[in-house]
DNA sequence: GATACCATTTTGGTATCCCAAACCGGGATA
DNA sequence: TATCCCGGTTTGGGATACCAAAATGGTATC
């Protein structure tokens, strides 16, 4: 794997897992002593960083995209369009074996679960879906989407009613698509995702003194 | 401007305008010597004509996308997801004077027009009706939609009567859209959109032979 | 104590150099 | 004639050097 690549993840997984505050700023140089790589690659990283929304410019320099409350919520409204969109071709699928798969993954979430697992599995969901339209811009839709959301649904505060809650959704969208209820099941996610980013929200905003003070930038609505 | 953004900018226009065929090879140095810039923001400006899907990476070097009938189908899909859902959302607008500027483009546009204003502005009218939503997503979803569909907009062979319709079909979509009737615009914008997309494959399909003796690559659905 | 100003350092933008791998063309061979 | 092989050339990936602009920090001034 080329090092444009392995800086582009790493840096990545970082941000993602917040080793990185949101609104830090980064110097090319600092993440090329990081990584023990050099401009080049880092450059090349940064700039397919800022289109996935996880690095942006400021000013002539780099910084660490904030968290950012109106922009979430126009991602709910975003996924909204695009996963009923993708919801509807998925249910018109005759195989099935993708659903199964995952109910599976579902599934494989129990009480003894990391709460990492969670977090990826609930993303996956949604990913797997759009990526079972077939569609391939759905399908990034859909993931782009998700990787700008991770940050935010990580430093949600869940309670658990409102995960199992989830869970169950996830579970009645299944169970529609696999009878071929296209428009009931887009109908379901577009509840789900509109509760999903309410709840966020709201845990964002009530979080929001605690987190500006773990240092990240949170914008509000 | 950076030379980094005077490179993207010039090399867009140049696959956009055709003068660089799609499939066609390019070499970093080509494009260092054609614009009179060093490697770096030659890469830089490839990297993101690359997220825009204008250039593709061929092995280790570099192409300028084909025309591809598949990706052409499945952006139709896309497109009429996030532009019904940008209707709804401009339909709701109490301010109408968004509309009367995207009429007053489509006025514009008369019998001895150019041809290249008649592209612009049928990509203009649905890339602002979308920014009119206020949802940056949908935007930048509806905006790099219709970049990717540019060149196959442009070489479709369109008859004086299909090219009427469609104006009509703005005309009436606006009509719903100022009356805040969303749903109604919506299903015209569905609508419309299957019928473009129909139009152009169609059209591309019987054109496919030409565009390949002229070096254009072109992929099949 | 606050502020304006200047020297120094840092930083991103660019140009250029090096390298290994891929590519290409021609000649030998079957 | 078709195929294989080999060496020279090209190409993208990476490293580094240089520069102008911006940030920084300390100092003199009010």
């Amino acid at each position: 794997m080329s090092q444009m690549q392995q800086v582009e993840r790493q840096l990545r997984e970082m941000i993602l897992g917040l080793d990185i505050g949101p609104g830090e700023k980064l110097t090319e140089r600092w993440i090329e002593s990081r990584f023990g790589a050099s401009r080049t690659p880092v450059r090349a990283a940064l700039l397919r960083l800022e289109t996935e929304g996880l690095v942006a410019r400021d000013g002539r320099g780099w910084t660490v995209s904030p968290i950012n409350l109106a922009e979430i919520e126009q991602i709910a409204v975003y996924r909204q369009a695009v996963e009923a969109a993708a919801a509807r071709l998925t249910a018109m699928l005759t195989d099935k074996s993708g659903l199964d798969a995952i109910e599976a993954m579902l599934d494989s979430c129990g009480p003894d679960t990391p709460r990492e697992e969670w977090h990826r599995v609930g993303t996956d969901f949604h990913v797997e879906l759009a990526r079972l339209s077939g569609n391939e811009f759905l399908f990034r839709a859909v993931r782009d989407a998700m990787t700008r959301l991770s940050r935010a649904r990580w430093l949600e505060i869940r309670d658990e009613a409102a995960s199992a809650r989830a869970w169950a959704e996830h579970g009645t969208i299944l169970t529609a698509l696999r009878a071929g209820r296209g428009d009931e099941a887009a109908d379901l996610l577009i509840r789900h995702i509109g509760g999903s980013r309410d709840r966020l929200v709201g845990s964002l905003q009530t979080e929001r003194r605690g987190l500006r003070a773990r240092g990240f930038a949170v914008v509000a609505a």
